[in-house]
DNA sequence: AAAGAACTTGAATGTTCATTCAAGAAAGCC
DNA sequence: GGCTTTCTTGAATGAACATTCAAGTTCTTT
């Protein structure tokens, strides 16, 4: 009996940076052997093919920007300097050249004209646990009387995530990094008022 | 000496509904074909080639939404309720099914992850005029004293196009059209404070 | 009505790409 | 060490696709 010779999560990660990079569709095979090391057949023998790969990939994304959220937004004086600290850490992904601009599963979103089903339901998880965030961090700061109840947390939550994917969206076109902030500011200001 | 039998703008317009229904990449020169009513030798003929055909698309849609937000914008009270109907006219469009769902230039600038020089440009072109647009609005509405001069209309005009990418990319995960109404409604709120 | 010019057609071409599979290599077990 | 099981390799396969082009069609001019 012999062990895989591959680490899974390393393999989902570097799957992952070459789908951002690239678009799914765009990403090929031999990209993918480039990027993670293993040959086609043995991304055959573990995922099944492509798109198990990428349902993988967004499995592992869900898990790994759920740690990330909340490291990012713990340990603050307040619930809104976390807050605040995210969409700060967002606007620097975004100004990485080559790198992460997009939110992966918005990405694969676009890209798969019609996705299927299963794809969508991950990616609808990975969204929906996203929100969740939010919306326990909006309750926490209404409890502490750090936002007052003109809006829902769920209100909220919805501006902020559609905020995010504008801001996202237009980073795409290359602003300078002072605009992406400015935004980034104003948006944080119109989501906590 | 012959004519061309086909009407270049008709074309055009159902070549970029076939683009924005499957995406740039995805749409096949069969999908062209059936979409445009155009044989390929007379596409390669008339525009040289997908390419051609994708820049003088992008020169159309350019043409036909300049000409859409000024009719949408024009013949109201007041310079505010130009921009709440152009707003409620995006909120409607994200909301029809298997139509217009994001706007041609950006969806095309994150279909090609590594677009042609000329591409870009087209596209640059045609947010910056869109971007004038709303500019040339907000300094109306400031001249009309509808909105102080706390923010400039050019901040303004970025939170807009920023929100209009956020209120696009969130309308992907098919929400209700009420919470998408509810987004547009603050959105404009947040941009005419 | 005949010739010529321009346009249209769609099968053929060559390329790219996901996927398969048979042969080879390595680990565990006796 | 030999045997079995599992994993890895990468060339082969076949489908999908953009592009080409030679033959066919239609319009205009004289």
């Amino acid at each position: 009996m012999r062990n895989p010779e591959f680490n899974k999560e390393q393999v989902l990660r570097a799957a992952i940076k070459a789908f951002v990079c690239k678009g799914y569709n765009k990403t090929s095979m031999q990209d993918l052997k480039q990027a993670t090391g293993l040959h086609p057949g043995s991304i055959y023998c573990a995922f099944g093919n492509k798109q198990g790969l990428l349902i993988a990939a967004l499995e592992q994304y869900n898990q790994d920007s759920s740690a990330k959220f909340i490291q990012l937004v713990s340990g603050h004086n307040s619930v809104l300097a976390g807050l605040k600290k995210y969409i700060e850490n967002t606007v620097s992904e975004c100004s990485l050249d080559g790198a992460e601009k997009a939110c992966f599963s918005q990405q694969v979103l676009s890209d798969l004209s019609h996705p299927d089903p299963i794809v969508e339901e991950v990616i609808a998880t990975n969204v929906e646990q996203w929100k969740n965030g939010f919306t326990n961090l909006f309750e926490q700061a209404l409890d502490a009387n750090e936002i007052d109840n003109s809006r829902t947390p769920l209100q909220r939550t919805q501006s902020v995530v559609m905020g995010i994917y504008g801001l996202r969206t237009y980073a795409h076109s290359h602003p300078s990094s002072d605009v992406l902030k400015e935004l980034a500011q104003q948006l944080f200001e119109d989501v906590c008022r």
